[in-house]
DNA sequence: AAGTATTATTTAGGAGTACTAATAATTAAG
DNA sequence: CTTAATTATTAGTACTCCTAAATAATACTT
């Protein structure tokens, strides 16, 4: 029997020093993007709605689709969209199906802001290259996990994540490294090859 | 040489995901903060100042600590402070050492709050714990690794990690298993037992 | 010892976030 | 075809967050 680790009763159980981890990697994605945020002349929301803008297709997004991928209220999300029409980076038009409902679409201008914004949390980049692609791989594969079981609990909006996607197809090889199956472009893959907004996702 | 993988031209780097993942782990602390602020009477920001009061001494807390610890300008943490003293839920003192300076204190209806304040984080458990032990190891060192990064860079307030300690000796013995070793407590440990918030701490 | 930095905090001013609740306009359902 | 549900906006309130300027006390310099 190993000596005990005096560490094992000093320390908060490792599960509870990840969330605090994690909550100092948030402090920090935040007060970047108000870096970030103020030399564009925005706000981190306003930042994170053109970044969301990005990913519509044509016929744009609706309003309650942002506020679901903002994770607020829609009457904030509202705000903010009206913001961004006064600043000429977006645009607000009734919706041609659904006339209740408005298609939102970015500006040519917004889409320059957009692609600035989408690039805020970079500042991350060389913290995580610091890791070795292996420890980078399982560290993916557990974030994974974790955003997949937030999403389960609804702590989270849904995203489009392969292991919630009709074509996806788990552990359908014997190949230890890509043992997953995509079936819409018909491919085995591993999880380092998982999405977490793949455009193509089907539920 | 193995079969070109066609998710490696499809997929952005796993950094990059990573980054993606981080994001929306932000986002679900930021919209889970909310709720649990509101149901006690609060903000996000004033539980955050209320959780970092918790750690601090009988001599209290200044007011720049406070600032550094949320990430924010001098001028915010000094509203949420002003704001959670109407409260009743903190006091605000000259500093007997140095009276440019205040000592912020919890008073018991404030450390009562903090306490729950501690726990909004705490939805995050059960995600967690969806992991297997050997991974949320590998996953905390990683995430320990990356905050080490953020700190070096200035991203991120620093804060009493082991591995910036002057008791700590990293890789001190040969056991795969407890290789690094704390000189204040005299005692060898690994990977698994770091600290991201030691009170013994010195730099 | 006096005078000039530097540091710690507060205040003022302004834009924006965030909530709930109430309202208007459509669409869906019985 | 009328009631119910959905989509978005507005009103009202509290607070966040910034910069810049003001106040006060300590530290450094000559």
């Amino acid at each position: 029997m190993p000596m005990a680790n005096p560490f094992d009763t000093l320390n908060e159980p490792i599960a509870q020093r990840i969330i605090t981890g994690l909550a100092k990697v948030s402090t920090a994605l935040r007060s970047q993007a108000w870096q970030g945020a103020e030399a564009q002349g925005l706000t981190p929301t306003q930042g994170q709605v053109l970044t969301l803008l990005q990913s519509a297709t044509g016929d744009g997004m609706r309003l309650s689709a942002i506020a679901a991928g903002l994770a607020t209220s829609p009457a904030t999300a509202s705000d903010a969209v009206s913001t961004l029409v006064k600043k000429g980076l977006v645009t607000r038009e009734r919706a041609t199906d659904d006339r209740r409902a408005i298609a939102i679409r970015l500006t040519d201008a917004g889409l320059a802001q957009a692609q600035q914004a989408a690039s805020w949390p970079d500042f991350l980049l060389d913290a995580v290259d610091t890791l070795p692609p292996d420890e980078q791989a399982i560290f993916f594969k557990g974030l994974t996990a974790i955003i997949r079981k937030l999403q389960e609990q609804n702590n989270i909006p849904v995203s489009k994540m392969c292991v919630t996607c009709h074509y996806f197809a788990p552990y359908a090889h014997k190949d230890g490294d890509r043992p997953h199956h995509c079936n819409l472009v018909d491919a085995p893959f591993g999880d380092r090859d998982l999405r977490l907004d793949c455009p193509e996702h089907l539920p």
